[in-house]
DNA sequence: TCCTCATATCGTCAGCCCGG
DNA sequence: CCGGGCTGACGATATGAGGA
């Protein structure tokens, strides 16, 4: 684990007069690390941007004709790829395909507006079985496994019925009974913690990167600190020659 | 081969910040 | 003000190195 400067600082404390909102607040108060890597970009050349999701987003066209990066790639038992993407786009792929081509794009009920034209998929809680599913167009059912430590998703054909306490596409204002509306909690739930999760892996991708930044930047300045430290002696030379 | 330790990685929670 | 994103902190687990 990378240890913090607070706390390495606040070790050095004598005291314990520093409470921890204290702390707290100058912890948060950093900048996220695309801020401090982008401002140090700025500061000088040869260090490099962290990339604004935002203008990935941007770069790709309404259409996803272009394949985003993936945050997480998925095998199913039949050979197909799904990559779900940050902003919860689910990409299916068939083998064979080339690449990009035979991509369906999907996105999620719950993931915000969809774009125009984008494909809806239908998720559901929580089935008998113990696995989620995501109903997706074309009389099929991505499913992901609830056990595990690395979680999976099949693509199966739906069940004949569905599975006791799937609620298809259910909206929050059509919500009654209180077992929908705990279901509808746990859907909301696990879709919290995905993207928690793709978040502090974002995060630590990040916060990587800073570091690496951080330590590259520190070799650049030894070395200019080396040459000006020798370009310092050859001017004093320069200036009071020796007059032994 | 087994055990121990250090380190890395991951998921989750809590709390702050920011944009709408 | 609220919802969502970001990130520090923490615990669990994986992995590799070194010694008995």
């Amino acid at each position: 684990m990378v240890a913090t400067i607070a706390e390495t600082d606040e070790s050095a404390e004598s005291e314990d007069v520093i409470d921890s909102h204290k702390r707290r607040e100058i912890l948060s108060r950093r900048p996220s690390y695309r801020k401090i890597l982008n401002e140090l970009s700025s500061d000088g050349p040869g260090v490099p941007k962290i990339e604004e999701e935002k203008s990935e987003e941007e770069r790709t066209p309404p259409h996803i004709a272009t394949m985003a990066v993936p945050t997480s790639i998925y095998q199913t038992s039949t050979g197909q790829y799904i990559a779900i993407a940050q902003g919860g786009t689910i990409q299916i792929s068939n083998p064979g395909s080339d690449g990009v081509q035979g991509l369906q794009a999907l996105t999620m009920t719950n993931s915000g507006a969809p774009p125009p034209g984008a494909t809806i998929v239908q998720y559901a809680a929580q089935s008998a079985d113990g696995t989620q599913q995501f109903f997706v167009p074309g009389s099929q059912v991505v499913v992901q496994a609830a056990t595990g430590d690395m979680p999976t998703y099949q693509i199966r054909a739906p069940t004949t019925a569905l599975p006791q306490g799937v609620v298809m596409a259910a909206s929050p204002g059509s919500l009654h009974s209180p077992q929908q509306l705990a279901e509808e909690a746990t859907r909301k739930r696990e879709l919290r913690l995905m993207k928690n999760r793709e978040a502090a892996k974002e995060c630590r991708r990040r916060k990587k990167e800073y570091v690496k930044c951080l330590e590259s930047r520190v070799a650049v300045l030894e070395v200019q600190n080396k040459k000006l430290i020798e370009e310092l002696e050859t001017l004093k030379d320069i200036c009071s020659p020796k007059t032994d």
